[in-house]
DNA sequence: CATGGCAACTCCTAAAGAGGAGTTGAGGAC
DNA sequence: GTCCTCAACTCCTCTTTAGGAGTTGCCATG
């Protein structure tokens, strides 16, 4: 037999399919649903559990449970890859023209708001083995946040490490008061004799951290993507290792490999 | 203040990872284990969820927890397709030199075991949309799972479709008695006069089902990839759309962008 | 010796309830 | 009118308890 707090949970997906529940809607007490249902409020809390997992309600402690809006997916392309690296072949004049907002992690949202902060930290034995360095050489830490909106949560939590001795020699890297990079990440290694030759990402799912589930204002039960990022330049060397953390329930990465190249 | 689970369960994971519980023990029962953190069982049991969702033990119904053997993931590269691609063109002399047992799905592990079933389906509004071919066309349907070895858990469920009357012309595709496809997909597709141009994978990650979770062995509280797989020909149209389900826990998706070419 | 059954152990689902913490809105003080 | 307090309502964590279900191994029976 299912379990009970599955049959309830199924009921419910049923109900808000049917379109019984609208998006926004407030759902009765746990306590007043537990009566309808006819089980105790634990049991139906593990079947809202499950909903929430799903991302297809909100709970808000001391309010209550809402439908939630079906909020569309954030697009993560790597075809952003290549368009940045067009870009930053142009003069920056040229690139005002187009007026994007976009910028490097591929993105296709606009108005993005950073706050970031700049460290020099020295390399651990996970981050010497990527970049084939020794053990604690200098590095640039660069960490940021991106928002959809100012005051929303953010959706991606980004932690960037370059080689420290690659980028010194333009100091306007080193000052984490103008982020974001003007012209993005991959202009800006231009300046420092840096082009890229492809990028590797990396990509798993687990369930978040305490912190970055209160950071990203996870419901629990949702996952994460951990994405690394590897870019690599026209000599073979890696120049830059990105560890992003993306909302699971909301972000979709998308891949295009072309096949009749390389 | 954190909450009591959550310092329980920081305890347990300090605990593994100080190689106190080493992998394969079996950790006190429940009831022990609540006794011996002065709490109950049921916030025993929540503060075990958090290690079982994050791959750290293995709860066995009727035996026991276990600490789990850091089981390595299994990469599933872009590569592959381009490496697929090429041994499609090589004549099928030179491609039984090569010897692989690989197959198309960019797993890199040696010895897959199939099970296969084919069927003719109709289009749903779904798969209409992403083919651009009206309601209810003709589809040929292949189910098939991957296995590590025969016997275990499976660590993909792959659900195929292909518009049926551009294969039928080779009678070879419509039988599931000979999965996987000598030669791999690409190269069958060679066979009906289809060249790939591209694929483009969309991934998503999400809670599993419950069939999912049963096939694929997952423990509660790990979440599923959701990657869609749309082959595209010479001639821009879509010739294959699969949709893959991956256990989270293993498996870890790399994608390479070159940036030069293109 | 081989086999079947049973007991002891495990985790699993479910219930009822107490106290805590966050949110909201009504109503009183100013 | 404005502000503050507080009560009522919400969800959250944790406890205690009960019975069910899966696994294993001992041991009696044949």
């Amino acid at each position: 037999m299912a379990k009970k707090y599955e049959r309830i949970a199924d009921a419910l997906r049923q109900s808000i399919r049917a379109g019984q529940l609208k998006p926004g809607d407030r759902l009765p007490a746990e306590t007043t649903l537990a009566e309808q249902y006819k089980t105790s409020v634990p049991t139906m809390r593990d079947a809202l559990g499950e909903l929430l997992a799903e991302g297809l309600i909100d709970k808000r402690h001391g309010v209550g449970n809402f439908i939630r809006e079906p909020r569309p997916r954030v697009e993560r392309s790597n075809q952003r890859h290549q368009w940045e690296k067009n870009r930053a072949r142009l003069l920056e004049s040229e690139r005002l023209k187009t007026g994007s907002t976009e910028h490097d992690t591929g993105l296709t949202v606009s108005d993005l708001a950073f706050k970031a902060s700049y460290r020099e930290v020295k390399a651990d034995e996970d981050l010497a083995a990527v970049f084939s360095v020794p053990l604690g050489t200098r590095l640039l830490e660069r960490e940021y946040r991106t928002f959809p909106r100012e005051g929303d949560a953010p959706f991606s939590l980004v932690c960037s490490h370059l080689l420290y001795d690659a980028v010194s020699s333009n100091p306007d890297l080193l000052d984490d008061s103008n982020e974001p990079w003007p012209g993005g990440t991959q202009n800006q290694l231009l300046t420092v004799g840096i082009e890229l030759d492809r990028i590797v990402e990396r990509i798993t799912a687990r369930p978040p951290t305490a912190e970055e589930a209160e950071e990203l204002g996870l419901q629990k039960g949702v996952s994460v993507f951990v994405l690394r990022k590897i870019c690599i330049d026209t000599d073979d060397r890696v120049v830059e290792v990105s560890d992003v953390i993306l909302p699971g329930d909301v972000t979709e990465l998308v891949f295009t490999t072309p096949l009749d190249r390389w």
